[in-house]
DNA sequence: TATGTTATCGCAAACTTTTGCAATAACTGG
DNA sequence: CCAGTTATTGCAAAAGTTTGCGATAACATA
């Protein structure tokens, strides 16, 4: 049984249903490799089924990911989706500068996530977690705000950049 | 000099322009206690300044944000502003369930940012850090988000909890 | 104070994501 | 296999946020 019959074997013992909305975006998730914009899983959709709705992608990933079946990463400000790896889990730091998305181990987040258990008996999300920052190409080549102190240009805003 | 007078002189040596709107928008932030929402600065700004749009609140936040004037907090998909208080910097832990919002010292987050700054040269941005996930009260109760949103009853000993 | 430069504003429209609702289709039990 | 229940869909529209653009106003310089 492959890992995507698992995932809609386990969608149905939860009591949701097998609709072909369902297995198109399943499959289409896991055929791309990394993370995928909601907007290009709904094109390749509809090159499949050309009537499937938009607000049924974005309906059918928040299930997905309610359940585990994948793993959403929000990248300057965008929803993006990937499969959850069944051992393989990571995380993510995305670059403010050129939103480059770099995968991060989740032992580097399990002492913080221990941490805020103990102290807080808070339950983070540390599935969905994403860390935002600058990562070291985009220090290197500007981008400091110290840098651009006397600069009265405001440098509207950083270009997209596309994800490795 | 107030620590409002600070940030605008600060956003001028920066080679930003002082405007009326600008004014405004610092102070009911500043006036207001805890996170505030778009929409309620804009509501509070526009009973002093009808014309004010709600466009240039977010432009005016997120300026203030990259300056570091105010801290962001995403609650619930909607985002929120405070005061970046001068020393007394903190982050949040917001509930998934009653999106409460806990305060966290930054000395929680301190090890995990050196630890990712010497292994990937990577430089989080820990200054607007959400950490989501769910609340004691709320998992203790369980299921229902909405039998908890908007019920303070389990402030007891958490340290400092904000209603939004 | 007058003038030029350009950052900022207001407006309208776009974009991303969510939601209400009636019609449809997936599962259930007979 | 059929009928009933109800989760799910497609559509349209709303909600929250961002962006393009021409007009305006803030600051610098003289």
């Amino acid at each position: 049984m492959t890992s995507q019959e698992q995932s809609l074997h386990y969608l149905q013992s939860l009591g949701y249903r097998l609709t072909p909305q369902r297995l198109l975006v399943l499959a289409i998730v896991a055929g791309g490799d990394g993370h995928m914009g909601v907007d290009e899983i709904h094109r390749q959709a509809r090159a499949a089924y050309p009537y499937l709705d938009l607000a049924t992608v974005y309906r059918t990933l928040r299930l997905f990911k309610q359940v585990g079946v994948v793993t959403e990463v929000d990248i300057d400000n965008r929803l993006h989706y990937e499969l959850t790896g069944p051992g393989e889990k990571h995380h993510h730091m995305v670059c403010r500068a050129c939103h480059r998305a770099i995968n991060l181990s989740p032992r580097y987040l399990e002492q913080f996530r221990d941490t805020l258990r103990q102290e807080f008996d808070f339950e983070p999300d540390i599935e969905h977690f994403t860390v935002a920052g600058r990562c070291r190409y985009c220090r290197e080549t500007a981008a400091d705000p110290a840098a651009n102190a006397g600069n009265a240009a405001h440098a509207d805003d950083i270009d997209d950049v596309e994800i490795p």
